[in-house]
RNA sequence: CGGGGCGUAGCGCAGUCUGGUAGCGCGCCUGCUUUGGGAGCAGGAUGUCGGAGGUUCGAAUCCUCUCGCCCCGACCA
């Protein structure tokens, strides 16, 4: 109304020097910090519930997220820490397009391969497109055209970038989102020994980073899966709640993705001759799973030889396992040499078998048999009699079927023994935050990218390719901290050090203490939230909890007469009162 | 993709079976009191009942279609 220029100029002001506190310190009045009490239903586990509830995200759609200030800061922390790392490492940032056009991917041949989790689009001019689901075609199309000599190798490019794939089952929030963020790096080389040097230190960096993230974590063995290539590793952060099976040793440093986890071959030629009683077939009505089966013959399951008919790109075949066990399909695929491997309907069963599903066994199958290692031990076991309502019990390998072929096919289990040492191989969960390959000539050789060597001969790079999932760095460690109350950020991943509590806003004391203690903070390079809301006491303290801030300072005028302040760390029960002029050297020490 | 479930106020839910003026708790706004672990009292605002079509005098409720979201499933041998 009566806003004269003067009026104006101090609205001014004042507004740039609240923008100002945008940078490493917040007021809580300040920043937009939505926290809730109920998490909407749809959230299952509980970093997404957290990070809801906290005020970092908010669904957009299915798989697809706003992050909020808070929710950035912490994203924007892992991110940090990734890039220091990759830069130490010697490896260069880029960015690379998050629309792709085809022409890329049909060049690698993926455009058909990658099936429907690759998201198309067309353009005006009817041209195809995809949202970068992985960078390898890019990268590759990169470097091909300007790197000609081995004299311009080695090179690491990397980027932080959004992905999107467009998965089945999007779920847990930012754990298995549709659009998520992606630090990819990619590296060329001119010679194996060369690639499997940047592995390793990139193997080495891997570690550094999620030690600096804190998150207690294990590096194991994987399957290549879809990207393809020689070997790799996954770096797993350890939670109950992982997506991911590893096997872990209990004395060597031998650990793997239960994928690819291996034990100790057992029982070759183990086999109890001699004992081998009559085969005979029993009437076993309406018993087709294993746990029928073996209650209504009273027998363990690990007498029983479990026949799975299998379907695959060449053709059906049978593969026997221990009773107790579980097919590993990664392992099946591989061994059975088949591009695809799939348990076959009820149709292709009756086919194979002449009896409905659940009646499979191998006496007299007429289909090519693949065995798992584990029932060369089995006497007198039982199987299917491949006819309805029917098992043969005493079956013995050698004496009533043949396999074509034995081989590693059961996922490990607790106890199995080391395929390294004489130890045994414990089961943990763990949720992958980062995955290396070395990749090879995959790539290059399908996507022409070569360059000349010292003899001035052509060849294809050599090359390797290292992800980390920025945004469920941060979920996992949410998963691996937290209580009842909310998050617990180790100090690295947090997105302030310090949340000042100002029991009251009202009181004048209060707030100045306040206010000094924030500006000595701040001048001391730690990041601070004051919770300057005008809320009780009660309310800041659930909120402080939930976000989860590491140190909590609590301003109260009784403490305050005494020249103390309340200081609480998240992760410990206790608070303990700390002399106002010892403040930011005792902080200074926590965060180190 | 198959099976199941859910869409009602910002969030959590009731109401749907059996059609008859849209509710509860939390949150939000105003005022007073309160003020170290999600306060009390009083007053108040807020809904295309996911969307479209149909049946009916009348639809959140019944029917058809559709969209969105969530869960389970590739271990039945």
């Amino acid at each position: 109304m009566n806003c004269n220029r003067n009026d104006f100029l101090d609205k001014f002001v004042e507004h740039m020097l609240n923008i100002k506190t945008q940078g490493e310190s917040m007021r809580f009045t300040k920043m937009f910090i939505p926290t809730i009490k109920d998490a909407p239903k749809d959230a299952e586990v509980i970093s997404h519930q957290m990070m809801i509830r906290a005020g970092m995200i908010r669904k957009v759609a299915s798989g697809i997220y706003n992050f909020l200030p808070l929710g950035l800061r912490v994203l924007k922390k892992v991110e940090n820490i990734v890039r220091e790392e990759m830069n130490r490492a010697g490896a260069q940032e880029v960015l690379m397009p998050m629309v792709v056009p085809s022409e890329l991917w049909q060049e690698s041949k993926r455009w058909d391969v990658y099936g429907k989790e690759l998201l198309r689009l067309k353009d005006r001019h009817d041209r195809d497109f995809c949202l970068g689901p992985t960078h390898e075609e890019v990268i590759t199309d990169m470097v091909r055209r300007d790197v000609r000599s081995y004299r311009q190798l080695p090179l690491n490019l990397y980027q932080i970038q959004t992905k999107f794939r467009d998965e089945i089952r999007p779920r847990f929030g930012l754990m298995r989102g549709r659009e998520f963020i992606m630090k990819d790096a990619y590296s060329f080389h001119a010679s194996e020994e060369c690639a499997e040097r940047e592995y390793k230190n990139m193997y080495e960096t891997y570690l550094r980073i999620f030690e600096r993230c804190g998150l207690r974590f294990k590096a194991v063995e994987a399957d290549t899966g879809q990207i393809g290539g020689s070997f790799s590793h996954e770096f797993m952060v350890l939670a109950e709640t992982g997506e991911d099976a590893i096997a872990s040793c209990n004395k060597c440093k031998y650990a793997a993705n239960v994928e690819k986890a291996e034990t100790k071959i057992q029982g070759q030629g183990a086999s109890v001759k001699g004992q081998e009683k009559t085969l005979t077939k029993v009437s076993t009505p309406n018993m087709k799973s294993v746990e029928e089966v073996s209650g209504f013959l009273k027998v363990s399951p690990q007498a029983l030889i479990k026949t799975l008919i299998y379907d695959s790109d060449k053709g059906g075949f049978a593969v026997l396992l221990r009773g107790d066990y579980e097919i590993n399909e990664t392992k099946l695929k591989k061994h059975a040499d088949a591009e695809w491997v799939r348990l076959a309907d009820d149709e292709t069963v009756k086919k194979i078998t002449n009896a409905p599903s659940g009646f499979a066994g191998p006496v007299g199958l007429k289909c090519g048999i693949i065995a798992d290692y584990s029932i060369q031990n089995v006497v007198n076991g039982v199987t299917g009699a491949n006819e309805k309502d029917a098992h043969f019990v005493n079956v013995n390998i050698d004496r009533d079927f043949k396999a074509d072929k034995f081989a590693d096919l059961r996922n490990v289990v607790q106890g199995d023994d080391c395929p390294r040492c004489d130890g045994k191989l414990e089961i943990m969960r763990g949720i992958e935050v980062g995955h290396i390959f070395k990749l090879g000539t995959k790539y290059s050789e399908t996507m022409n990218a070569v360059f000349l060597d010292e003899n001035g001969k052509e060849k294809p790079f050599i090359m390797g390719c290292y992800g980390i999932g920025i945004g469920r760095t941060a979920a996992a460690s949410i998963e691996q901290n937290h209580d009842k109350d909310g998050i617990i950020w180790p100090m690295p991943l947090a997105p302030f050090h310090v949340h000042i509590v100002p029991v009251n806003v009202n009181d004048k004391k209060v707030m100045d203490a306040a206010e000094n203690i924030y500006k000595d903070l701040e001048g001391a390079g730690i990041e601070i939230l004051v919770d300057d809301r005008d809320e009780r006491a009660g309310i800041k303290f659930k909120d402080a909890d939930l976000i989860g801030i590491p140190i909590r300072l609590t301003i109260g005028s009784k403490n305050l007469e005494n020249n103390m302040v309340e200081m609480k760390l998240r992760k410990e029960a206790n608070a303990l009162l700390v002399n106002r002029a010892e403040i930011v050297e005792k902080i200074k020490n926590f965060k180190s």
